[in-house]
RNA sequence: GGGCAGGUACCCAAGUGGACAACGGGGGCAGACUGUAAAUCUGCUGGCGCAAGCCUUCGGAGGUUCGAAUCCUUCCCUGCCCA
């Protein structure tokens, strides 16, 4: 494909390319560019918020182009300064072959695995003798790495910045002299660090990689980053009802984003979507529940985004049970109903329980049991629920 | 090495001898409402107990006191200034 119509198409939903002229000159050579992205081996989960950056990638691979994932194996016992990540547990070659070979389970669901090539960077990184670790230093200087954004903000605040979090650009940025990057993605908050990488590659007489930053997609809060950390993560290889839920939970606003940025809905549909909604003429739950019905669909299949779908409405619409209803075998006639709300493992402890009773959480066949000395009787089964989304069929 | 300021629950943060299981915010959970597990409003958010109350918690370890998150000693950790 002729090199402007790639540039198109790569564009779209980026934040920024530096340099433009830069990558359409790369392009125009008419050869497979190596395209770098950074992935992080503690972190075996993949979650739509990566899955940007993956889809960014599969992209490229459509047209042509080599995708070179660097397992951060090293830098990962660093940990990214970015975010107000502790410093990490170091982690043993075996967690990383476990945890990677989770990852390249979840990562083919997305990339062209003809397409794709896997690098650790203890390879190079580790080889470096602490006289190349000092050629590498000296020419950086403190108060350029300094003006990240998040150190500086560290330092300001008084919140301790390590030394060794100062050398993580570096090395992020050595990676890409070792694997030739001619491009390499990252989030916006990665922006620091892909420059470096620029840096560094000129420095040693090296055609600089372009650099494309993607947005950072808000994980189901709608405010934070998606990351496993922060518990608002939605994983692409969760169960299709917990997808389901986690995408109906997410804030209207950001409906239209997730579209964009996780979705392969045609862009003239997400315009329909999106100013239908701005009209008012669409109901924003029923936008999101196409939305969830395609990343369901995306990920698992047709069939069951439709199955999902409907369950989906059963339980929250109808308010009706839920298909796959579990069962508990108690091994009792009778039961106190805080016990049995520990029993089940429903509740973490009697006083949460007792609260919830309270609170008109818990009901069993549909009754709400305000009692806490309600006694349930199990001469047949019932159905107990507490709160929205925890359904058990108890039998004795 | 010296001086100063700090370390509080999941996170941020108030509290500086009793009224503190500890203000407030975030997050989380629940209820109401809603064609959404959205938004909004309300409640709850250490454990055991029906309750009175008891137990565990304020960087660690000791101590003073009838009583400590709060005072003292010591240790560990962080920031700032000086060297």
């Amino acid at each position: 494909m002729e090199a402007e119509r790639q540039f198109e198409i790569i564009k779209t939903n980026t934040v920024e390319i530096i340099s433009e002229e830069e990558l359409l000159k790369k392009l125009k050579r008419q050869r497979p560019l190596r395209v770098k992205l950074g992935i992080d081996p503690s972190a075996p989960e993949i979650h739509l918020g990566i899955s940007v950056q993956l889809r960014k990638l599969r992209q490229f691979q459509e047209l042509g182009h080599i995708a070179v994932l660097v397992v951060g194996d090293f830098t990962g016992m660093i940990g990214d300064p970015s975010g107000q990540s502790k410093t990490r547990p170091k982690l043993t070659r075996e967690q990383i072959k476990k945890n990677m070979a989770k990852y390249k389970e979840q990562i083919f669901k997305i990339l062209d695995p003809k397409r794709t090539e896997f690098s650790y960077n203890s390879k190079w990184l580790g080889a470096l003798t602490i006289y190349d670790f000092i050629d590498i230093a000296s020419k950086h200087t403190v108060a350029r790495i300094l003006e990240r954004d998040d150190f500086s903000i560290r330092l300001k605040e008084g919140i301790p910045v390590y030394m060794h979090e100062i050398m993580y650009p570096l090395f992020q940025a050595y990676d890409s002299v070792a694997i030739k990057a001619d491009i390499e993605l990252g989030g916006t908050d990665q922006k620091f660090n892909l420059l470096v990488g620029r840096e560094m590659m000129r420095e040693l007489q090296m055609e600089p990689q372009v650099i494309m930053t993607l947005p950072i997609l808000e994980g189901t809060d709608g405010v934070r980053k998606m990351s496993k950390s922060f518990g608002n993560y939605i994983g692409i290889t969760e169960s299709p009802k917990e997808m389901f839920g986690k995408i109906m939970s997410i804030p209207d606003e950001l409906i239209i984003k997730y579209f964009e940025l996780t979705t392969d809905i045609f862009p003239h549909k997400i315009e329909e979507f999106r100013s239908g909604l701005q009209e008012g003429i669409l109901n924003p739950r029923d936008v999101k529940f196409e939305l969830a019905k395609t990343l369901v669909r995306m990920y698992h299949s047709a069939q069951v985004a439709e199955e999902s779908a409907r369950e989906f409405e059963k339980i929250y619409s109808k308010k009706e049970l839920p298909t796959d209803l579990k069962e508990f075998k108690i091994g009792l006639e009778e039961i106190n109903i805080v016990d049995l709300l520990m029993k089940t493992g429903l509740m973490p402890s009697r006083a949460e329980a007792k609260r919830k009773i309270k609170e008109g959480a818990i009901d069993i066949d549909g009754n709400p049991v305000k009692d806490i000395n309600y006694v349930v009787k199990l001469n047949k089964p019932v159905v107990l629920r507490a709160g929205k989304h925890k359904f058990l069929k108890i039998i004795s």
